[in-house]
DNA sequence: ATGGCTTACAAAGTAAGA
């Protein structure tokens, strides 16, 4: 089985819906997983998916904020809708894809919480949040691995930038939410709990910067250029060498009323496994 | 000058993003 996947953080899906469609029509993923559609299940604009041959689609939305939703014109299967911290927020979204064949997959969607704006924990419950969140994520994905060592897919808006060349500036962002180390080190604890491979690093060496989001305040953001890695598509060990590509659309942070992320775009041949 | 903007909202200012 051959696939492409997205993931992009929309920043509201239905006041850019002509955004989706654009990227849909222009780069033809299989599959699209989209964080923050800000709308409850029950306003999710699943007619524009259709009209273009996007039949699939399982939500997990919430009203104003959050919400994750994955979209497909291959079959899907909803697994699960995990509540990680307990908070009852919309925050991730599991799905079968190509349920009932040899080579099927579990797709996770997550939008892991942005954390607020002061590293501490105790002083911001907006950080111990996204700090319980990850461990959460860990436990689960550790768990995962004793018992499964099946193909599974991470992606999503982590929120965490790991890497020193994943900021316009590592010096500049050690005390900023997104890049502290002890964000950094819960992230690599999850990845540790499953030796879940970074696609994105696989493809595009760590040696150069690579970004996902740059902020809505820059006068000029490719001019400024003070971006972050935020965005991640991640994979298990039992799908090594079945990513076959990796492309980032910064074209997309151009477009008219643009989110303020950029999808990230992946391949997998499942037969070079 | 990493908040300068942008979103949703039982709609004017508030909360949130990161």
């Amino acid at each position: 089985m051959k696939f492409s996947l997205a993931t992009w953080n929309i920043n509201s899906v239905r006041s850019r819906l002509n955004l989706v469609k654009r990227f849909l029509q222009t780069y033809q993923p299989d599959i699209l997983c989209l964080q923050e559609i800000k709308c409850a299940n029950g306003s999710f604009p699943s007619e524009m998916f259709h009209s273009i041959g996007y039949n699939h689609i399982e939500l997990n939305g919430q009203k104003a904020y959050h919400g994750v939703a994955t979209i497909s014109r291959m079959p899907i299967e909803r697994v699960e809708a995990r509540d990680f911290n307990g908070s009852g927020e919309a925050r991730h979204i599991a799905v079968r894809v190509a349920p009932g064949e040899a080579d099927n997959l579990v797709v996770h969607n997550f939008y892991v919480p942005a954390g607020g704006d002061v590293p501490d924990e105790k002083a911001n419950p907006k950080f111990a949040q996204k700090l319980d969140y990850l461990r959460a994520m860990s436990r689960w994905s550790g768990g995962h691995s004793r018992k499964d060592t099946g193909r599974l897919i991470l992606v999503g808006d982590l929120n965490v930038a790991p890497l020193e060349t994943d900021v316009w500036s590592h010096k500049q962002l050690l005390k900023v939410v997104s890049h502290t180390p002890i964000e950094v080190d819960h992230m690599e604890e999850l990845r540790r709990s499953h030796d879940w491979i970074d696609v994105m690093r696989q493809h595009i060496p760590p040696e150069e910067n690579l970004f996902t989001w740059w902020s809505y305040r820059a006068r000029d953001w490719r001019a400024s250029n003070r971006g972050r890695r935020l965005d991640h598509i991640w994979m298990t060990p039992a799908l090594d060498r079945t990513a076959t590509s990796l492309r980032v659309i910064e074209e997309a942070r151009d477009w008219e009323k643009p989110s303020d992320h950029i999808p990230v775009l992946a391949e997998f041949d499942l037969s070079q496994e």
